[in-house]
DNA sequence: CCATTTAGTTTATGTCCTGAACTATATGGG
DNA sequence: CCCATATAGTTCAGGACATAAACTAAATGG
């Protein structure tokens, strides 16, 4: 009866469909295959069209706006020796970017990330934030990202939008941070405004560990689009990616595996529970466990990690065992949550890379142990993403925002 | 620049973006209200243009095209005492509906349900399926379908489409039953197509846990957006319900509690690990440690599980105790579950609702237990689902599948 | 210099939603 | 009985959009 091409979308019920709709669906499309390409390699309008299987003329209409939009530039180009005309390169605007910022126990940070998610230039400011009061704490980073600012200006850079990560529970909407016990806050209304100078750009708060994963997400490529990525810092968290998208869960908390109970009658937690992953492999307890020694008392938690690695490479054997104890219930954790999960791959990110050879034994054992049809199948790995890793990914996943919504910017 | 009001969807890479596309998502966006309009009150074309927030000639047209698909259809009626023209009802046809089957361990069953989801007419057939070829289950379950099917057609009923819910785990694309250990089968591909006449009509294979949670979902109503169900048949699964659609994880396994470690050290279990949920909470697992005595040496399962009420209902502590073990388990599985998932709200189906009043306080307990924090906003309810809940749940999804997208039957 | 090739634009066409005008059908008061 | 009023539903002109085909632009190569 009708001629269609493509599936039906129900629309929300607060908007009805419009043929608006099907150019913003467009817009996407093309800017997506724009940004989808190698980066050195400049798309034509033809080989859009070619891409998106949208025509030619279609092309050039949504390029036009895209082009006013600003997200995108053209640049000149001749073909080497091809016959016909010579076409125009279409990029993203090398020009455009949005800020990523983090702030954890030791430090702040900020940096600027283009639209190709490119880190363009950041600093990290170490700072103790445990316990200092969030007003505090917004007002530092308020001023470091002032400096971002003031750097991309000088560079004629423009920023869309900025997005926050921080380690602890968050509430997006109201720009809250309802937990963060190793920060020592607890619903924490934050002043994001301070943080950024266009009040129209859009901004997102993130927990850290689910920034970390979709930084993971961008470094690993778009072939991988299921797994879990176990963020080990003084917290144990974990951000989910399924099926190229961030899970975050009913409450955006979703793949915390920090509190997963690994020992039903294992040790009381500081959640309230009891034999919680984190009682035997965060931070605070493998540094403990690993018994360093009178030296290691009142010594920052900085220094402590020094002396745990340089115990764990002298072989000294309570650290190593310390750390194999870990190990052997973050398999457990592992296999639960790949279990429930029904993802096959498992990041390991934060201080747990830095552990992976003293690491991997144990949970790889243990995960074989306690589920041996998915550790068959399992794919551990560790992540090379460093400081970095959660501002790179809360600003990548903004421009991802940016470009899937064109028209916003467009108008 | 241009003049929009919904919501911007990037459209899947193989097929471009089409006005055509607004159309069919409008079909479905008209059929949606009509499909949640209270079933006694049948909406005018009016009451539509209101409730989609599209205009009055655009709900006419559309609904034009409803109605020519057989998905609805008109009513007279004459508004009684009001002043205007009367309305035209409109309802989903009563005469179309789609049949939902399951296979379990000792029965199959069929049944029809409705485009409102109500149960029409079912049989459930005992039968042992255990070790038995899968061939010859689908063969005993044609012939059920096929007494459905003649059922239907004599009351002028049309059959639209199929789901056949499984107690294993499904690959729905090539419907294949990857793994039910407790049917004794081992990828398995079914031969679906013996079980409907109507080879164009869709069907759709599903696990058990999965389609028991769909039917759940439609019990408890669209307020209810997040929950796990928790199936305790002869194995224990899971099936997951996010912003109030099915997460199925990326092979269609996600939610599987069974095999969630809640013993380090536990039981080996029959999926090679050990300490697994099912080791401890499993029906198997509760019927043997209730040690109901030599009379229930070689009994069916059926019997046992009788003598277990009975020992329940007389006091015996052994029984009381095992129930209770896999109640402080279930807790402890659940509790990490809920942590992961980042839902509040279980609900326990299958042989866990029958056993509630002894099971809750344990599960309760541990749960309080192991993760207070959770624990205190927890919703923890018990399914009156029967037997027919799997294929209830199975229908019921294709009738949504198929509410979603109109456009398919309007050509 | 002109045929060939490729890039990109213009134009006519059909779909679809919208808003406004219009028709259809009821109630109720004079 | 007739007409004002109110509500339901249809028709029609208009604008946004994608498409296909024709057309223009700009290069190469013989």
């Amino acid at each position: 009866m009708r001629k269609t091409t493509a599936e039906a979308q129900p629309a929300p019920l607060d908007a009805p469909g419009n043929v608006g709709d099907v150019r913003k669906a467009n817009l996407a499309r093309v800017l997506a295959v724009i940004a989808g390409a190698h980066s050195e390699h400049r798309l034509s309008r033809a080989d859009i069209a070619t891409r998106s299987k949208l025509t030619k003329a279609s092309v050039s209409s949504l390029v036009a706006d895209l082009l006013a939009s600003g997200l995108v530039i053209e640049i000149g180009v001749h073909r080497d020796g091809e016959r016909g005309r010579p076409s125009v390169g279409l990029i993203l605007n090398p020009a455009r970017c949005v800020i990523g910022m983090e702030i954890n126990v030791d430090y702040i940070s900020a940096g600027l990330v283009d639209l190709s998610g490119k880190l363009l230039t950041h600093q990290i400011v170490p700072r103790l934030n445990r316990g200092v009061n969030a007003e505090q704490v917004i007002d530092a980073l308020s001023e470091l990202s002032s400096q971002m600012q003031q750097a991309a200006e000088a560079q004629d850079l423009k920023i869309l939008g900025g997005g926050l990560a921080v380690p602890g529970l968050v509430d997006e909407k109201s720009y809250t941070v309802l937990q963060a016990p190793n920060l020592g806050w607890e619903t924490q209304s934050l002043n994001v405004r301070k943080l950024l100078r266009e009040t129209k750009s859009r901004f997102r708060l993130f927990n850290e560990a689910n920034a970390s994963a979709l930084a993971q997400q961008q470094l690993m490529g778009p072939a991988e689009r299921d797994f879990l990525f176990v963020s080990g810092e003084v917290g144990i968290g974990g951000g989910l990616i399924i099926d190229a998208e961030l899970f975050a869960g009913p409450q955006g908390h979703a793949g915390e595996l920090g509190h997963v109970v690994v020992q039903p009658e294992g040790k009381p937690c500081s959640c309230g529970g009891r034999g919680c992953l984190e009682t035997v492999a965060g931070q605070e307890a493998i540094l403990s466990a690993a018994n360093l020694g009178v030296a290691a008392r009142g010594a920052s938690r900085q220094q402590r990690i020094e002396r745990l690695y340089q115990a764990l490479e002298s072989g000294q054997e309570s650290a190593s065992i310390a750390v194999a104890d870990a190990g052997k219930s973050l398999g457990v954790a592992v296999a639960s949550a790949m279990r429930l999960f029904n993802v096959s791959t498992v990041v390991f990110g934060g201080h747990f890379a830095a552990l992976e050879q003293w690491l991997l034994p144990a949970t790889t054992h243990s995960l074989t142990t306690h589920a041996p049809s998915i550790a068959s199948q399992a794919q551990l790995r560790f992540s090379p993403l460093g400081q970095t890793g959660a501002l790179i990914g809360a600003a990548h996943s903004v421009v991802g925002d940016l470009l899937e919504s064109p028209h916003q910017l467009v108008g």
